[in-house]
DNA sequence: CTCTTATTGAAAATAATTATCATTATCAGT
DNA sequence: ACTGATAATGATAATTATTTTCAATAAGAG
């Protein structure tokens, strides 16, 4: 596995998990190299066959292992679905929302929502502290849109 | 297990998974009458153990059917939390959202969310066919501040 | 270069869900 | 009511997803 000396989303990504104070290993490398150039929601399974190819020896356990630090150092983040919820892309940046799509599970962001007022009725009527909210789009990409047109 | 005569939401329930063609049993009774009354997400094994009590032969194996069955005919809806998302609670009716206790998983309805216009925006921009949105609140309810207040 | 120890992969263990199958029970049609 | 076709059931086994264990390895601070 070659090192990059050139800035990439997966170097950043390397030195924020260094700079939280794991070890970096050919496996992790591995890993990160397929989860952070990635705009797919993808799953450990997924994400281990990808990163085999460049980390030949990797085990599926050390997938598992690396994205639960990808979580918690904020870099990665689950995808619900209407499946399941054990798919993965890279983190927002900032408070956005994902955009998913049915089809290919690619994953776009946006923000702009602006709910506060309705959150504050809603939580003073209940009397519910709202702590967080979810918002998620479904659709079809663009992609996904010509592909069904012609099929 | 009692016949009701009453009107109740779970005979309600039972007269749709009739009207869909399902056969009515005791453990169908027994899973209606725990999941259809009820305001918290439940898993498949917490049903099993509250409705074991009311139909002591019941087997797990029937849960999962029966929640297939609710599912499909649009009775019951799965929640998404942090851990996971394999917890149910009684489908909301029309469009409503979600209002969910991250300490006790009580779960509450709400609408009035307007976002049409933002939806268009993002789908104009990136060339994507939304289908459907996903909107959920995350906090705590009145029981569980007063729990914590106390501590 | 050395040493501490985080990380790794193989294997086993655990948990969650689904498939198989013989038996039972629902309910539509008499 | 009775009957028969067959949907539904529960026990068991199989499958899948994830976690734990552990000895060997390798990262990186000093
Ligand atoms: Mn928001
Ligand atoms: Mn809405
Ligand atoms: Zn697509
Ligand atoms: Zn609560």
């Amino acid at each position: 596995m070659l090192t990059q000396n050139n800035t990439t989303v997966a170097t950043e990504w390397l030195d924020r998990l260094k700079a939280s104070g794991y070890r970096l290993t050919d496996s992790t490398r591995a890993v990160v190299q397929v989860v952070a150039e990635n705009s797919f929601a993808l799953e450990p399974a997924q994400i281990f066959i990808s990163a085999r190819q460049l980390s030949p020896h990797l085990g599926l356990v050390t997938v598992y292992r690396t994205l639960d630090k990808l979580e918690e150092t904020g870099l990665v983040q689950r995808v619900h679905q209407l499946n399941g919820c054990h798919a993965y892309v890279p983190a927002a940046p900032g408070h956005q929302h994902l955009l998913v799509c049915r089809s290919c599970s690619r994953v776009e962001y946006f923000s702009g929502d602006d709910l506060d007022e309705l959150f504050g009725q809603v939580g003073r009527e209940r009397g519910f502290l709202i702590q967080d909210h979810w918002l998620q789009l479904y659709g079809l990409c663009s992609v996904c849109q010509k592909e069904e047109a012609a099929g």
